[in-house]
RNA sequence: GUAGCCAUAGCUCAGUUGGUUAGAGCAUCAGAUUGUGGUUCUGAGGGUCGUGGGUUCGAGCCCCAUUGGUUACCCCA
């Protein structure tokens, strides 16, 4: 038989590597709880119609798609054929494959609102911890399988929920004592850009090559807007905007240089205004994250329409540990208009890799057995077992070793699991009723009577 | 989808210009030790060198293919 393997970019967690996990998802959880959001789950799978188109064109070609069921039924077999034609020229798909693994949280949450939205009470606001699915090459920080921890709002335009979402950003990575900046930018001040460069249907390619500003340098932006067709007089234009950039890091000069160039351009103005107050209202959050104005960020998705935020780690290469952003109505691609919304999320994986990277988890996340009662015989585990119930009874964690062995055996398991205690019950302990506990860290033993050791402490 | 790198014991890796029976550390198991562990000592098990072809008197090493992993690009958490 071939030895098992695991798929491209998924992974198996073991104990401490689950209960490290753990930890990342029960402090957003309970960040965003504080912050009065409610969970949200939706299933693994989603009707392909549901994903497709969403993501963009390169985004289509990273949804895990499910085969159909019954693709071997004979009767069908010429409609099949068919089908599978379509599909070799990227056309119609459904007779081979009508559902998909969910590409992010974000959507299918949309669709849930859009499914749900006569009793939900707006402004609703929901945090959604679960795995995604993306059909991508695995590297460093990438999977194929990955959590993300998304909240959102939806059914308010009010700027004060960026300033919440970028609060419980900074509360979250304070409390995990990663060192971050939170990057914020907003659509329209791209939007501002493309129109200052010809018109809005240009602002997709913009994006992406300024999104590439400090991957690449400013001269290879240049070329790559040259090829997406963009004409020299727009390049400068361009270009004036990303000198801009050099003043990151101090945002007063960033908007009053941003302010000059947009003036004239009313959308710009908005984006400008939009950020002014949320670093206005962030100002007095007590963190030591950075927030800081990054004209060239531009977040890949194309549903974003204001605010858009992203997070970086310092001191560490990686991509972003989170990002998010405001959209207007992505409701309205399910049919339900004017639900506008803003929404955050938080890459675990990769928060996973930089603080395994930076050693940033404590040392007592450890949640192991307290107690461990040596088997040293039938009558003697006997009372163990009676004694070990009891503790467990008062909430102590204690296991019983599985089978009479040697004291060496016994030690050696208690010493492996980091186990503190050992609780000794022999032939001299069963006669008086007593039993003796070892700390095994210090050494110390004591022998104690048997109906006194609930009060114990561990 | 494109490109680079890697693949030897359960794990981490040595392995010389191609040359006899492929090694080490860690881990595992047993013993030194019949009621007191960690250290130490002794011993044991465990590999068709990812797979399939080829070159050669001879391949872990060279060539081709293939599979898997990994890193980078595209894109993204």
């Amino acid at each position: 038989m071939a030895k098992p393997s695991l798929p491209q970019g998924t992974r198996d967690f073991g104990p401490e590597t689950v209960r490290k996990r753990n930890f990342i998802f029960n402090t957003i959880r309970e960040v965003f709880e504080l912050y009065g959001f409610q969970p949200l789950e939706t299933p693994a799978m989603e009707n392909l119609d549901t994903l497709m188109g969403k993501y963009g064109e390169e985004g289509d070609k990273l949804i895990f798609k499910i085969l159909n069921n019954g693709l071997d039924n004979p009767e069908k077999e010429k409609q099949l054929r068919e089908d599978f034609e379509k599909v070799l020229h990227g056309k119609n798909t459904k007779g081979i494959t009508e559902r998909a693994l969910k590409y992010d949280l974000t959507i299918p949450f949309a669709r849930y609102v859009a499914m749900n939205h006569g009793q939900l009470t707006f402004p609703f606001k929901r945090y959604q911890i679960q795995p995604v699915w993306r059909a991508d090459r695995p590297q460093k920080g990438r999977y194929r399988e990955f959590y993300q921890c998304d909240a959102d709002v939806v059914g308010s335009n009010a700027l004060l929920n960026e300033v919440e979402l970028v609060s419980i950003y900074t509360t979250v990575f304070d409390k995990l004592n990663i060192p971050v900046e939170v990057k914020i930018n907003n659509r329209k001040i791209l939007q501002a850009l493309a129109e200052s460069c010809g018109g809005t249907e240009r602002m997709t390619d913009i994006t992406i090559a300024i999104d590439k500003l400090d991957k690449i340098g400013l001269d290879k932006v240049k070329e790559e807007l040259a090829n997406r067709g963009l004409t020299e007089e727009q390049i400068n234009n361009i270009d004036t905007y990303l000198s801009v950039a050099r003043y990151s890091g101090d945002n007063e000069t960033v908007l009053n240089q941003l302010s000059n160039l947009f003036e004239n351009i009313p959308v710009g103005k908005e984006g400008l205004s939009d950020i002014r107050y949320i670093l206005d209202n962030t100002s007095s959050l007590a963190s030591s994250a950075r927030i800081l104005i990054d004209p060239t960020l531009a977040r890949g998705l194309n549903y974003y329409t204001g605010s858009i935020f992203e997070i970086k780690a310092t001191g560490v290469v990686m991509g972003s540990i989170g990002g998010g952003g405001r959209y207007d109505d992505l409701t309205g691609l399910f049919g339900v208009p004017n639900i506008p919304g803003v929404g955050i999320s938080f890459g675990v994986d990769r928060i996973y890799d930089v603080m395994e990277e930076l050693k940033l988890f404590p040392e007592n996340i450890h949640v192991g057995t307290q107690v461990l009662f040596f088997n040293l015989g039938t009558k003697e585990s006997s009372r163990a077992f009676t004694l070990m119930q009891q503790l467990r009874q008062a909430g102590t964690r204690c296991e019983l070793f599985h089978e009479t062995a040697k004291f060496d055996k016994q030690f050696k398991y208690a010493e492996k699991k980091n186990i503190p205690f050992i609780i000794i019950i022999g032939e001299k302990e069963l006669n008086d009723n007593t039993c003796t506990v070892k700390n095994l860290s210090t050494g110390e033993q004591q022998t104690i009577p048997g109906n006194t050791l609930t009060n114990h402490t561990f």
